[in-house]
DNA sequence: ATAATAACGAGA
DNA sequence: CTCGTTATTATC
């Protein structure tokens, strides 16, 4: 039943007519009147009987294509019982909206004659070449476990300068010659076309599929069902696709599992990461958890032994990895006029002109627009400048009074020097402010952006800059001289838990698109080197990172090595849903703490073998207050990504 | 939305 | 105790 509502969370019988008999197979979706409406629903099974007694009949079935395969289907309940969701919820994410159109020319063009390659085997073509993974000694074992059709489970570390996307294209490429299909996930457009051309490089044109909900619904739903129907056996998106229906599943892959895009926003909010790995685990399928930098639930995997980790020797490691420098907020910066002019650390300047001198690419890493926004005289433009220690002022809030970055002192009476202006406006201090200020501090060297409007995917290899928001930094031709990781106090600030390793995550993703060392590679982190995150970096080591994070939040009881749970809504109904709950031993209640809109927010925690307890007695008190028609929404989230 | 069902209270 | 009315709850 396609409701959303907790409390009718399962399968209802009907009666089938002899007229839909032959359309009416699991799978597809129908209509069925339903408390005297008409509402949509998925029919799941045949059945001979039913313990109801009396049955309503099918009213219609929307198409005869079942959608819905029973390995999905397995998975949506699976997902919803994880995350205290319904099944309707999940399968809204799981099943793209019909497209009547799409649908007629895929099914047309199965009755037409067909591709006489189409019916070989999928992994006929495929080849596999293992040296891509020779600098990683678990890595050619891994690709002949794919091939075997065996489930291995790996967590990736990816060396600097590493092309993933052809990596991953080996790893599928295994799989489908073993003659199994796979799905791979990943975070963005930009690094689906990466991947989407490596993988044509490998397998061919039209081996494989891309899902993603910016490709149309048209579009979208033509590639799902070209999955569904088996005509490729490798399908690759963003989060959407981690439900794509792959027959024969062999591999479930995430490149960059750290990154939040993977975290689904609307209920239950599964992330694709927990979506796969299920995957993995109920389908006996193989399982790569790769990126740059390695998060705390991919640690957490390794040291529960579900999954091995592929990494390169420290002497392959310190090869490839560019000379990594830390540098403080500059106590010279006014020294050096170049410098001063663009505002940079004089490190920093000083690797940026020695690579544009060697007529390398420069890439500097700005924290994304609007991140900490920082404040002007909303009369003249002039930067508002704290009047102690002259750091940029920051409004904590739309509402708050400006403080300092630097010194964290508040300025409650503030007036522009330039013009005693008293009011303030945020002002855009983000890639295009920098990149002015650096392109004159380098007259004559071509300046690019690459963020939010427009994002470059690559750039060639001669002297120039680059400036670009996280996760927009291009590819540059034979890899940059140097790489600048500015601003990393805004990244390292956050009141968030997960801000040492969302920073490092950032850098390293910044950093790998560095030269080595040996070819003259250079990256300047502006930040305090004694910081574990910008250890980290240094050494190339998120692993020992994400070990000593994950060693925190066991001391902390915060996930991944607790489950935890939120509760939102206003503040009756939060204590309405937790007072109903039947919570499993053990279940501390933590909160409330204050959310948006007048709401709060409690917090219930649980040792993880209590997990599937905890997400059972939320779903039933969910149910309980749905079925009585109370006012107030709740919101239930199982290991929300932000906890505070 | 609406039909079945439980709850309740008045009248015999 | 039964009947009729109203509140509740489940919805094939």
């Amino acid at each position: 039943m396609d409701v959303p509502l907790p409390h009718l969370d399962r399968p209802f019988d009907y009666l089938v007519p002899e007229a839909l008999d032959a359309e009416a197979q699991p799978g597809v979706r129908v209509k069925v009147r339903f408390a005297g409406q008409l509402v949509d629903g998925w029919l799941l099974e045949r059945a001979e009987s039913s313990a109801h007694p009396k049955l309503a009949y099918l009213e219609k079935v929307v198409s005869s294509v079942p959608v819905l395969s029973p390995e999905v289907a397995r998975l949506a309940r699976a997902v919803a019982d994880r995350y205290a969701g319904s099944l309707a919820d999940v399968l809204r994410l799981a099943v793209p909206p019909r497209h009547a159109r799409a649908e007629k020319a895929v099914t047309a063009d199965a009755d037409a004659p067909a591709d006489p390659d189409a019916d070989a085997r999928p992994g006929g073509r495929a080849e596999v070449d293992p040296r891509g993974w020779r600098d990683y000694p678990a890595g050619p074992a891994l690709l002949r476990a794919l091939t075997d059709g065996r489930p291995a489970r790996a967590v990736w570390s990816a060396l600097p300068g590493e092309d993933w996307a052809d990596r991953y294209a080996d790893a599928v490429a295994a799989t489908v010659a073993g003659g199994r299909g796979a799905v791979v996930v990943v975070a963005d457009a930009r690094d689906l076309d990466r991947l989407d051309a490596a993988l044509t490089a490998v397998l061919g044109a039209g081996r494989h599929v891309r899902l993603t909900a910016a490709d149309g619904p048209a579009r979208r739903y033509r590639a799902f069902l070209a999955a569904r129907r088996g005509d490729v056996a490798v399908v690759i998106g963003t989060r959407a696709a981690m439900f794509a229906p792959v027959e024969r599943l062999g591999l479930v892959a995430i490149w960059d599992d750290g990154d939040d895009l993977h975290a689904e926003p609307r209920a239950p909010y599964p992330h694709a990461r927990d979506v796969l790995l299920t995957r993995a685990q109920l389908g006996d399928a193989a399982a790569l958890v790769g990126g740059y930098a390695r998060s705390a639930e991919a640690q957490l995997l390794v040291e529960t032994s579900w999954a091995r980790e592929v990494v390169a020797d420290r002497a392959v490691v310190r090869a490839r990895t560019p000379a990594m420098a830390p540098t403080g907020d500059d106590p010279q910066l006014a020294r050096d006029p170049g410098a001063a002019s663009a505002r940079l650390p004089s490190l920093a300047w000083t690797s940026a002109r020695d690579a544009l001198r060697a007529d390398l690419p420069v890439l500097v890493q700005v924290p994304r627009r609007g991140y900490v926004p920082s404040v002007a005289c909303a009369d003249c433009r002039t930067p508002a400048r704290c009047p102690h220690c002259a750091g940029p002022l920051a409004l904590p809030s739309a509402q708050g009074t400006p403080a300092c970055r630097w010194c964290g002192r508040v300025a409650a009476a503030y007036a522009c020097p330039d013009c005693g202006g008293r009011r303030l406006r945020a002002s855009v201090t983000g890639a295009r402010r920098t990149a002015e200020e650096l392109g004159r501090a380098f007259p004559g060297v071509p300046v690019r952006t690459s963020g939010r409007e427009e994002v470059l995917a690559t750039v060639p290899g001669g002297a120039g800059l680059v400036i670009a928001t996280p996760g927009a930094e291009p590819v540059a031709d034979g890899g940059y001289g140097a790489v600048l990781l500015l601003d990393s106090w805004a990244l390292l600030t956050r009141a968030d838990l997960r801000a040492g390793e969302e920073a490092l995550r950032r850098w390293m993703a910044a950093a790998a698109l560095a030269r080595p060392g040996t070819a003259g590679g250079r990256v300047v982190v502006v930040a305090d080197g004694a910081l574990a995150p910008v250890q980290a970096l240094l050494r190339w080591d998120s692993a020992w990172f994400a070990a000593r994070e994950l060693a925190e939040r066991r001391e902390l009881g915060f996930p991944p090595a607790v489950r935890m749970a939120s509760v939102t809504g206003v503040a009756e109904a939060v204590s309405d849903l937790l007072d109903g709950a039947r919570l499993p031993d053990g279940a501390e209640v933590l909160g409330p703490v204050p959310a948006d809109e007048g709401r709060e927010r409690m917090l219930v925690r649980v040792p993880r073998s209590r997990a599937a307890a905890l997400a059972e007695a939320l779903h039933a008190a969910a149910g309980q207050r749905s079925a009585r028609k109370a006012a107030d929404p709740v919101r239930l989230q199982v290991d929300p990504l932000v906890l505070f």
